[in-house]
DNA sequence: TTGACTGCAAAAACTTTGCAACGTC
DNA sequence: GACGTTGCAAAGTTTTTGCAGTCAA
């Protein structure tokens, strides 16, 4: 299982596009803020508090208050993927959810409408709106499966 | 919100049974695990380490270190529902999956068997063995989806 | 100028580990 | 008697909070 799990990169939008979108909402734009939204399109997938705030240099208190304000106006999405720190990354138009390999750490991300057929099977049978923006749909991939699934 | 979420109860194998099974594998069985085994058939649903150990008085690294070597032998399961900390509830025979509702905190307890039709969407899709017991299913319940989805 | 934002430091929340004593088999 | 298990205490990891000073608007 990997440590930094890969991710298959996305095409966000673009920086200046979700600095845009922070002015709409009146929020200020400090050189830290800059700073953590910089690191989140350079990491193009979900990253920890700590790799933002050792990459750019960035409290880690300030990366937390500004995942926290950037997540509540929409522009970060936060994700457990397995153990570990809660992961950040750019929520961007067309939210992301996740798949997490629990053998070898791999990650797919898919955008939010190629799951809606899993999420109409979950609500017909429970009644219940399924979202997997918080927590990752955990399990084994196709080719942890392949390589002997039985065997940890 | 609710802080202790409420969920339904399911027939649990008997204690005297799971004792039974640990003793089939050659593991003792002390006083505070079988304290901790009670507090999980008394609870009959998820609860924490900590609710563990202040209402069985057994110390919280032994309920940790119990609540370990139960699930690496099978009788116990541990979940995580929304934040706060991971939950343990027995696993019995026939794993539960569980519905977390991210509104009202209500946990809906389901058997491994009926997320299969689920699981076999998500196989197709993604070509991915989806596995609901370490991180819930998150999302709206149909009561909360019913009263007002759009306002938090 | 104002108050949102910052870094630093301390604390909180959750979990794990070290160790000598104890209790089960 | 051997060794798995315990309680206590300390430390580890992740996240939050307090506060005085700073900086964007």
């Amino acid at each position: 299982m990997t440590d930094a799990p890969r991710v298959d990169r996305i095409a966000f939008t673009d920086l200046e596009e979700a600095i845009a979108e922070l002015r709409r909402r009146g929020l200020r734009l400090s050189t830290p803020r800059r700073l953590v939204l910089e690191q989140l399109f350079a990491a193009g997938g979900p990253v920890s508090a700590e790799q933002i705030s050792s990459s750019s240099g960035v409290d880690q208190a300030s990366v937390y208050r500004n995942l926290e304000v950037l997540e509540a106006n929409g522009v970060v999405q936060h994700v457990h993927l397995g153990h570990g720190p809660g992961l950040h990354a750019l929520a961007g138009p067309g939210e992301r959810e996740y798949l997490y390999c629990e053998r070898c750490g791999g990650v797919q991300a898919v955008d939010s409408a190629k799951l809606d057929p899993v999420r109409g099977e979950i609500r017909n049978r429970f009644d219940f709106d399924a979202r997997f923006t918080h927590f990752a749909i955990g399990g084994l991939c196709g080719r942890c499966l392949a390589s002997g699934a039985g065997s940890p």
